[in-house]
DNA sequence: GCTCTATGAATGAATG
DNA sequence: CATTCATTCATAGAGC
């Protein structure tokens, strides 16, 4: 990465930071437009399917709406930065939101490179997966994962088997990393004389320890992604 | 190292986390409806202007935010995987709804602890593991692995994680060479080289819904650009 | 410096 | 559950 890149991405990053802020304010007003149910008091809809509501709340909504936009168009502008020499560039075109449904990937030379085959969680569903799996101990019953299923299934493709995996996988790994977790811990408190490089010209040598630490690698994971730079493939959502 | 630019991105980074948080809360409507919100008096109240509107109308505006949101939040992990730095990962968490996210990691004044390091095994290191892995048949034991560990340390920072990676790669991809090395021969008589990104036989995707909100799922495609679900997890504290 | 590749690491799924 | 396998993601370095 070149300098000048660095400090394009720092400055879209301030200016978007602003826009959040606004946004805030939009929160502050308390208003649910993306609230699917007709809660009550929520939205006063009378017979005539007619939807009353005041010219603030209105307002805020649109303003909400171009804070969105004006975010998501902020985004890529960051994105296309970042991926300014080689990579492909994104488009919002206009206002409107087309309905580009083409992969690049099918449509080219018909040449079918499939999607992959296994379940990848959305970020909602990892988000109530983390919260459920904080929540209980132990592996869920049958009928829990009936239910997790069935509540993710509304975030996107899933099914129970995914859960299960995820529930065993999850439980195994933290499980893994405790205990070495716990091990590096006895490790600290033992100096050792000799851990530093009596080997000498490797010049990688020079690491910051705490990239060893298990609690923080985990940690350092934070959101993964496929998102694949190389050869511009792509696959659905 | 580039260790002082990449601070001065995580600075501006983690204030924007904040803020996205809050932009989520549209979305996460459906997924908590447990959570409620001081929605009452809100929307009911006509003091004045009122604004009369259409449930159709209504349904449009929500469904525009819902796609901004969403393709913000795309747009964001599309970033966070352009710029994989661990530190400089925007989150999106259930922020709002008692799901405290803190990253121990990152003090939000800005000083970073550490960035992710991959570890480079050392000529030494990698000498001694080549050894062990033609004297060994299978996967060391954890034993086994704790020892080349302690071994290995001799040379230079390592952990048991990196030595069973190593061995779990080295053997997949030992496995997996010898099988295209076979293919190949088979191939070269009748068709032209493959390229190695030509496997995965699965023609065409299943999980074309993939993505949380249904209803929207199609305009996400209006990104022209190469992106896909993203699959990750939240740090976990 | 930009691209490409080898490879460390993460993770869904499978197996015992 | 404990391990292992398969596949993919991300990146440090090599090469142009």
């Amino acid at each position: 990465m070149s300098q000048e890149k660095k400090c394009t991405r720092t400055l879209d990053i301030s200016e978007l930071k602003t826009e959040m802020v606004i946004m805030e304010w939009d929160q502050q007003q308390d208003i649910q437009p993306q609230n699917q149910r007709e809660e009550n008091g929520n939205l006063n809809v009378n017979n005539g399917g007619v939807m009353v509501m005041t010219d603030e709340q209105l307002e805020t909504l649109r303003k909400q709406i171009a804070v969105y936009a004006s975010l998501c168009e902020q985004l890529v502008q960051m994105h296309n930065n970042l991926t300014a020499q080689s990579h492909q560039h994104l488009t919002l075109t206009g206002g409107r939101l087309g309905n580009l449904y083409s992969d690049p990937l099918m449509t080219h030379s018909g040449h079918k490179i499939s999607a992959r085959q296994r379940w990848t969680p959305t970020a909602v569903q990892l988000r109530i997966l983390e919260r459920i799996f904080d929540e209980v101990t132990g592996t869920p019953s049958k009928q829990k994962i009936k239910e997790i299923t069935s509540e993710l299934s509304q975030h996107g493709q899933i099914s129970e088997t995914n859960v299960y995996n995820w529930f065993q996988n999850r439980r195994a790994r933290s499980k893994r990393k405790q205990a070495v977790a716990a091990e590096s811990e006895v490790e600290t408190e033992v100096e050792s004389p000799k851990t530093k490089q009596d080997n000498l010209p490797v010049p990688q040598a020079k690491q910051d320890a705490c990239f060893q630490n298990p609690q923080i690698t985990s940690q350092l994971h934070l959101l993964g992604g496929s998102y694949r730079s190389t050869h511009g493939r792509v696959s659905e959502i």
